[in-house]
DNA sequence: GATGAAAAAATTTGCGG
DNA sequence: CCGCAAATTTTTTCATC
């Protein structure tokens, strides 16, 4: 039963004891949550929930908090993605830069496989989608080919689990 | 000229105005900032801030908090999207059942194009994320096959504007 | 709808175990 | 390293504009 391997995760997360685990989920639901409240919940005084913290950012466990904002609720009812191809691989960086000044492009990842840069769009509806295609996208001249795929929802969207 | 094409967005969101955005633009980057500190910053009141903040969570715009957690300094080295091909179109609730009970999946989508689900994967290093794929994606038997993109950098990772 | 002042609550610090 | 308790700061309310 080695469900949990936790030969190397001793070595890289250097102490993140139980109490660590249990204010990071905490967090993870609700940023603002009161430290007070936490500390009623896993029976500390609030100023170890402020150490504990501190510590976690310190380390870089932590890298910020920020409130999640319902892309529907601001009229942005479609999520794709899109695979892009390049004619040349030293493109790249040009490439990136052009995806960058296009705010619906809110995700990019440069990945082996099928694909040279794989990018997450979010726009307002399909119409808007179109135009960003052919207009915005496919315009970039280092571009060779692109897949789209559409999302029809979204049954899974979580962080890592400390 | 439609940069802003304003039209809809009228509709959608109702009335977001320009403190509103400022105030979300703010809490994206931080979302345990100190109302009394925005107040300072947007030149109004803290009760201001406070009231319009509850109206965005009301109208859910604002839709929670988060800490981020960076996935390398808890061990997660790799990250890598799998698309997936089912046998039956009809198997999608019994494998994204599956796949749920896979804390390493974070994100998974029903999409139409090239493949039937899309997940993204968080794991600590390639061996790990080789069994994974054997062990656990592969042998679920619904799944006729899959395609794996593995992400060497993540260049834009961002929120959309409100 | 926004404000200012007051009340309530939370954060943060430093001393002592 | 933790907790207590005080000092500071913040949140939150509410009457008023």
């Amino acid at each position: 039963m080695n469900q949990q391997n936790t030969q190397e995760n001793e070595l890289l997360r250097q102490r993140i004891d139980n109490l660590d685990k249990q204010i990071l989920v905490a967090l993870q639901q609700d940023a603002r949550v009161a430290y007070a409240e936490l500390a009623k919940r896993f029976a500390v005084s609030p100023a170890t929930i402020h150490v504990r913290v501190e510590k976690l950012k310190a380390t870089g466990v932590i890298c910020g908090t920020q409130v999640m904002l319902d892309p529907r609720a601001l009229g942005y009812q479609v999520c794709c993605f899109i695979g892009i191809n390049l004619k040349a691989a030293g493109d790249y960086p040009a490439v990136l830069a052009q995806l960058e000044a296009l705010p619906e492009v809110t995700e990019a990842y440069y990945t082996t496989g099928h694909y040279s840069i794989f990018i997450k769009i979010r726009c307002r509806n399909i119409d808007d989608l179109h135009r960003l295609l052919v207009d915005q996208i496919q315009a970039i001249k280092q571009i060779q080919s692109t897949e789209t795929l559409l999302s029809l929802s979204q049954p899974i969207g979580r962080q890592i689990q400390p």
